[in-house]
DNA sequence: TGGCAGCTAGACCGACCGGTCTACATAATC
DNA sequence: GATTATGTAGACCGGTCGGTCTAGCTGCCA
């Protein structure tokens, strides 16, 4: 199986993405990446970088829907699927030396209210996320399954931030296991129904 | 008090780096919103761009622990300090028509590991917040202050960036009153000597 | 074999990037 | 009043940016 171009540069800018961010890239090396001349990205994507940018969102947005789909299925609590989704983006930020985090967090805080299409896609992409989590959550019996989910949602980013600029997985870890124990108390003292 | 060359720099930084980021900025822009020429900034910053986000990072910093004391000292429980830091941030980010978030984050996630100055003024002011953080907790016999700490800079940082792209208050709201009522509530059972 | 679509290839463009440099105004120092 | 430090002012530079455009390759269908 042989990549298409078309996937080698999106892959491309997913990667940029997660090491600095959209303004951070120039089409020069993405182009270098994915081995494809500039002819080739203006074919598959006419509105050129930020059409892009869009697709790689998108796509970062499926692969999770399905990890997180599998994860789901195989693990009976979703804390401890959301669990081991934490500690694999972790192994993967401390592997890259602290330089791959999350795919769509740069973009998010690089982008205006004027760059629509990258703002609706991201937040097509955030709203499905915390609505799979809240639906495990809510199945299983927590309570406040919404405020859970984006609760968890923003120890994701804010957790990768700090270990980002910190150069170590400590401040991530401690308020995961934080939250965990919270959480797991607190559905203790009121059990589902 | 007429503000300096340096501090309208600095200042114009600041609000550049809430808004785009560092590599959203150019020199022009920042020489424009400080009414200043070229001269100036390198008189001022003589490493340039660089130099400059380093200082605005660090008065990023001064000002977030000066308003910490304040905060910390007018209210006796360390969540309420917390719940008016919150509502501020998120106050800003919806009169801004969510473009103004936190001045840290995006160069945070910009920033490489090459980027030595930079990521050694983030780490040094992100360490500091969070020590402010666990002091306050910690006296006020929170359990796990340090995780506590990071968990709620994680839910600011997450948080808005989430609010950003779904041009709504609505999801950091929900995790903030989600996170006060799990840790209050674990407070309760587990009283401090 | 001719014609055509799909895609690759990269030369080329104007705009803008961050940064350097010289000239000048101002004000403190002797 | 000459000298010197401090800071303002902006012309200027090479490089890179994102984007356009023409040419050519490759395989498919007639």
């Amino acid at each position: 199986m042989t990549k298409t171009t078309r996937d080698k540069l999106i892959d491309a800018m997913i990667d940029a993405l997660q090491r600095k961010g959209l303004h951070g890239v120039g089409l020069s090396e993405l182009l270098a990446a994915a081995d494809a001349p500039k002819g080739s990205l203006y074919h598959h994507f006419p509105n050129g970088k930020t059409e892009l940018a869009v697709a790689a969102i998108e796509r970062v947005g499926q692969r999770a829907e399905q990890a997180f789909a599998a994860l789901f299925q195989r693990q009976s609590d979703p804390l401890d699927a959301l669990t081991i989704w934490l500690q694999g983006a972790l192994g993967q930020l401390q592997d890259s030396a602290f330089e791959r985090g999350c795919p769509l967090a740069t973009v998010a805080l690089e982008s205006g209210p004027q760059d629509h299409e990258i703002r609706a896609a991201l937040a097509n992409t955030f709203a499905a996320i915390r609505q799979a989590l809240q639906q495990q959550l809510q199945r299983h019996g927590y309570p406040q399954p919404e405020g859970l989910a984006a609760l968890f949602v923003a120890l994701y980013e804010g957790g990768l931030l700090q270990a980002r600029v910190a150069g170590s997985s400590e401040p991530l870890k401690q308020a995961v296991a934080t939250l965990l124990h919270l959480t797991r108390q607190h559905r203790t003292e009121s059990p589902p129904a």
